[in-house]
RNA sequence: GGGCGAUUAGCUCAGUCGGUAGAGCGUCUCGUUUACACCGAGAAUGUCGGCGGUUCGAACCCGUCAUCGCCCA
């Protein structure tokens, strides 16, 4: 029964794939030589509830083609599949579905709310696979690995023999006692919208249109100074008397918090002032906030008025300008961006913080309690205070006026006015307040895209310019390194190690805390320092009595006294070092048992309890020492960062890692495909933390790809609406069709513009490929004396240079292929494929086969020839079209499956220069013939006669030897020689003679001399150029004599030419 | 402001060592010749962004300008 005409993907993908996955063909180690090299890929592991965009279906096509072709190659190959947990994404789709039944988290415990998230990873787990599956990826899935494997709450425990979770804590520790992870109250980037501190890397800074408001900050006392502009010769342009200082500012609501104005230390307007006191204008008249004026390199005199004011909590700038010159950091927002309404009253507040100001006290190391939003303006929105801010200030008359025509109020500038006569009132005079129109840059969350606010908290940060230089030093050496060798890390294209270095040579410490519920629990247990001023074993007995109870239990005293805190990877090994904390008090609260409760407030609670308790029955056995573990998780990138290991189950444990095979095996890894988006926050973090936990690199290259655009070179995007989903794209066309249009534009480096035109061209090209089987098997190729692709005798000792012709040019595409590949040049593999499938093997090799099939001399080695090539092709292709490249191979009887098959390795004695020199010319005759044919019109049924005017010996013999194939495929009659040709033939000059056309009463004796005339102006034009060249002694002295040599040859084939179209030209002119 | 990249056929892009520019798609003409109309045959289309330099020779190397994009601040 004849093959269909198309593939039918639908049908076949998923079959194909069930019988791939079922034979355990992607599993680590198949079809792995004896002692082979190993190959390993993990993949850049996607969110869990997520789903694959283009980017992942480009990114995971580049894996598995190299995947693909290692395992064909006989590499002992794992590619390792996988998920991460993304904490903030995740916890945000439960929290998304807990809000359509009106309810929060916060509603419930910890633990059960974990168990939900744990509840929608299980079931969006499979939508990944899925989609994998679909695109052919050859993972390996009974390996596959979580960010969050073996954590508490997961219900499939260590799935897949990884305890990511205890890798994860493992290094947690590990670094916290190499002091690598430490604890710091800082500035950090503050997601309002989930309620968490967010690392620099997930901030995007976005320009908008805003606003810059200019305040005038009076000088307290009464003060004055002379305000004096110049220009650069130091002509005073402007000079008034003032008694404030003029600030501009984009945040007027941070203007509570502000500690100094500062000016530049070389700013000569501000000079009288420097070191005096203004105020605040805003908030109640009564207290009136006064900070000082001081100078700093920060502000630039050019930039606005030059003077800054400066919100230490609220501003990176600004908190430099603070720590640098001992300006108290004052907090002004709660977790949700609204204005504090917690500490303090206002009046007390203010007042400690003009004591502070005034150099009367000194300014508390935290200055976190002190909350310094007005009573009327606390529990506002962020947004709100700034427009009460500014509508107190200007009523109250401290904007700073300007002229309503001031070109700086942009849009809702007044244009100058009309004059009266023409019935407009000059309004030259009215004043408004300066609210300059300008682009603002703002931070906005990349997954919230809230404004991020910049916020003074406690959190957990990596120093990681301590553990950076094994991470650059390796990719140093692997940029630097020679072929054949694997040194270091390669990151390729080069540029993007340039970006590598830049950011790790200039690294900032990285917060890693979220206050989040989903994600790695920070393995770090507190417990209340009971060590402070305010306690004192008075009597020096040894014992507590009731007094010293008493100052314990108040309860002020515990919620605010200090903490003792140690880490491990269980509550059990941080009791003993809470045994050595206590040890030191006294009686018999040293000997108090070590107890672990939910939070601080149940610490306080506890220990309250217990000390009342003990009161009572005087029985130490039941005093308890509570600690609490730190209610933060983990960046999902710090877990992240440990993919190569933690995949591979590495635990931290010398003996147990030793004995782990896939680790000794895999690690580390051969290479990580992935996009540049991700350089900063998971290569560059993946190299330091390997390099640290276990000293070696995780990949000896990285090949960083680039985005997938829509056809416009637009980003996709879901706002845009141009999102292409490539698993609509698979279902219209195949997964082959679109895996081979993302490997065929993978250029390194560049952005792909996806247009579906394309894919539909590839679908079409499986299609080619498809039916040249189909014209195979109708032939009997693989019926006959066909072998294997494997058995090169076959192809050794061929009699037809037609055969002999493709087995060179299938040899010279084997080549091409390994060593694109080897470079990463998968466009160059994926096209090469191309033009020799379809250019070569369809459009020639094919139809000259046609005519050699009814040659009985010939037709045996042909098919088999015909055989040994296609499925050369199919073995070439299967990594960039696996399932139509497998489902053909199915068609014949074999003794395993394609994704099995061995890759080729052709002996380059296959490649037969007289015979591609043969084929080049009986090709070039055919093509002269047909485009003559088709330029004159000459009807395609028609058999037109041939003449052979003049020709060489070569000419002559490849003729004879291909003339069959020669009149079949240019459909002309068996040539007939003719010393001179017929009047009003059309003649083809060819390398090495001419032959002619007679078909002077179909053709068009004016159409034909215009075509020669073309001919002849193209030639005369190369021919100038080459004899340019070659008469220019400068060429001949320095050009290399190969170029020299192959431009006179050039040349005298030109002449030659040039000389036949002359004399049928003249012929021509004759009629 | 700093850095990186791009500019080649109508569109999307290749172009390795400097040696007279290629592919796919699209367009036009012809064609049901027993693999394929998701096809075949043929054709047209270029100031390689501008200017300058190096060179016997530049799409390629250098400088500069223009436009666009990305990253960082």
């Amino acid at each position: 029964m004849p093959m269909e005409k198309h593939f039918d993907a639908a049908e076949a993908e998923p079959r194909i794939f069930a019988d791939w996955e079922r034979e355990g063909c992607f599993a680590a180690g198949a079809n792995a030589a004896p002692g082979a090299a190993t190959f390993s890929i993990m993949i850049p592991p996607p969110n869990v509830t997520g789903n694959l965009h283009m980017g992942h279906a480009f990114n995971n096509t580049l894996q598995d083609i190299l995947t693909r072709w290692h395992r064909m190659r006989g590499f002992d190959t794992l590619w390792q599949p996988g998920t991460d947990h993304a904490g903030i994404a995740t916890q945000m789709v439960v929290e998304r579905a807990l809000a359509t039944e009106g309810r929060r988290r916060t509603d419930m415990s910890r633990e059960a709310f974990t168990a939900l998230v744990w509840d929608q990873k299980k079931r969006s787990r499979g939508n990944i696979k899925m989609q994998l599956d679909r695109l052919g990826a050859s993972c390996d899935w009974s390996r596959e690995a979580f960010t969050m494997a073996g954590a508490p709450g997961d219900p499939e425990g260590t799935a897949g023999g990884q305890d990511f979770h205890a890798a994860v804590i493992r290094t947690f520790v590990a670094f916290y006692e190499d002091g690598i992870i430490y604890r710091g109250k800082r500035l950090v980037n503050w997601d309002p919208h989930f309620e968490t501190a967010i690392s620099d890397l997930e901030v995007e800074n976005i320009d908008q249109p805003g606003h810059m408001w200019h305040f005038k900050y009076p000088l307290a006392g009464g003060e004055t100074y002379t305000y004096v502009e110049r220009d650069e010769d130091g002509t005073t342009l402007f000079e008034e008397e003032r008694d404030y200082i003029s600030i501009a500012t984009t945040r007027p609501e941070t203007m509570l918090g502000d500690g100094a104005v500062a000016v530049h230390p070389s700013d000569e307007r501000y000079a009288a002032i420097v070191g005096k006191i203004c105020e605040i204008p805003v908030g109640p008249k009564e207290q009136r906030r006064l900070i000082p004026i001081i100078t700093d390199d920060y502000p630039d005199p050019a930039f606005g008025s030059g003077a800054v004011k400066i919100t230490g909590a609220h501003d990176f700038n600004d908190y430099g300008v603070a720590t640098r010159n001992g300006i108290p950091l004052y907090a002004l927002m709660d977790t949700t961006a609204k204005m504090r309404s917690d500490g303090m009253p206002y009046a007390d507040a203010a007042a400690l913080a003009g004591r502070i100001a005034r150099g009367e006290e000194d300014a508390p190391a935290d200055a976190t309690p002190i909350n310094l939003v007005p009573d009327d303006y606390r529990g506002l929105d962020r947004f709100d205070a700034r427009a009460r801010v500014v509508a107190d200030i200007t009523a109250e008359g401290l904007a700073v006026m300007v002229p309503a025509t001031d070109p700086r109020l942009g849009a809702r500038a007044a244009r100058p006015d009309a004059a009266p006569e023409e019935g407009g009132e000059s309004r030259l005079d009215r004043l408004v307040p300066l609210v300059e129109e300008k682009v603002i840059t703002q931070p906005f969350g990349d997954r919230s895209k809230v404004v991020i606010e910049p916020m003074l908290t406690d959190q957990w940060f990596v120093d990681a310019a301590r553990i950076v230089g094994p991470a650059i030093d390796a990719v140093r050496e692997g940029q630097a390194r020679d072929a054949g060798s694997s040194d270091g890390t390669k990151i390729l294209p080069e540029r993007d190690a340039k970006t590598y270095f830049h950011w790790l040579e200039n690294i900032e410490p990285w917060c890693i805390s979220r206050q989040l519920w989903w994600g790695h629990r920070v393995p770090v247990w507190y417990g209340i320092d009971l060590h402070t001023s305010s306690f004192r074993d008075d009597e020096q007995n040894d014992a507590l009595d009731e007094v010293e109870l008493l100052a314990l239990l108040t309860r002020d005293h515990l919620v605010h006294s200090g903490n003792h805190r140690h880490s491990a990877i269980a509550v059990d090994g941080v009791v003993e070092r809470f045994r050595d904390d206590i040890a030191g008090l006294p009686h018999p609260l040293n000997t108090a048992r070590v107890i672990e409760v939910r939070d601080r407030e149940a610490a306080v609670h506890a220990l309250a309890a217990s000390l009342a308790e003990y009161n009572v029955s005087q029985d130490a056995t039941k005093l308890v020492y509570p600690v609490y573990q730190d209610p933060d998780v983990l960046d999902t990138w710090f877990s992240s960062g440990l993919w190569p290991l933690g995949t591979l189950g590495w635990t931290g444990d010398p003996e147990t890692d030793a004995a782990n095979d896939a680790l000794q095996k895999y690690f580390p890894t051969s290479v990580l495909i992935t996009g540049f988006d991700i350089i900063f926050f998971w290569v560059a973090r993946m190299m330091m933390m390997q390099f640290q936990m276990v000293g070696q690199k995780p990949f000896d290259t990285v090949y960083v790809h680039a985005l997938v655009r829509d056809e416009k070179g637009r980003k996709m995007s879901k706002s845009l609406g141009n999102v292409i989903d490539p698993l609509t794209l698979i279902d219209k066309y195949g997964a082959d069709a679109v895996r081979f249009t993302l490997a065929s534009m993978a250029a390194m480096g560049r952005d792909l513009k996806l247009s579906e035109s394309r894919v539909a061209g590839y679908r079409n090209f499986g299609t080619k490929l498809w039916n040249a089987f189909r014209f195979a098997e109708m032939n009997g190729a693989f019926a006959g004396s066909y072998r294997s692709h494997t058995d090169l005798s076959q192809v050794s000792d061929l009699s037809r240079t037609t055969n002999r012709w493709i087995v060179g040019e299938l040899s010279r595409t084997v080549e091409t292929v390994d060593a694109a590949l080897s470079d990463y040049r998968f466009n160059d593999a994926a096209n090469t494929l191309y033009a020799f499938v379809w250019g070569r093997v369809c459009d020639w090799y094919l139809e000259l086969a046609k005519p050699l099939f009814d040659d009985p001399d010939a037709a045996q080695e042909t098919r088999a020839t015909l055989a040994f090539v296609l499925d050369h092709c199919l073995v070439l292709l299967h990594p960039f079209m696996p399932f139509v490249t497998e489902e053909l191979w199915g068609q014949t009887d074999r003794p395993g499956r394609l994704v099995h098959a061995d890759w080729p390795r052709l002996d380059a004695g296959l490649v037969d220069a007289a015979a591609d020199t043969e084929m080049s010319w009986v090709i070039g005759l055919i093509e002269q013939i047909r485009s003559v044919r088709g330029e004159m019109n000459v009807p395609a049924a028609l058999k037109a006669p041939l003449l052979m005017v003049e020709l060489d010996q070569a000419g002559r013999t490849a003729y004879a030897r291909n003339a069959a194939l020669i009149e079949r495929l240019a459909r002309t009659e068996p040539v007939m020689e003719a010393a001179e040709p017929p009047k009003g033939a059309m003649i083809l000059a060819v390398p090495g003679g001419s032959f002619a056309l007679p078909l002077a009463d179909i053709i068009d004796v004016a159409a034909e001399k215009a075509r020669i005339d073309k001919s002849l102006a193209k030639i005369g034009k190369d021919i100038g150029g080459l004899e340019g060249r070659l008469n220019n002694p400068k060429f001949r002295a320095s050009a290399p004599g190969d170029v020299v040599a192959e431009t006179e040859a050039l040349l005298a084939e030109k002449t030659a030419e040039r000389a036949r179209l002359q004399a049928a030209r003249a012929r021509l002119a004759e009629l």
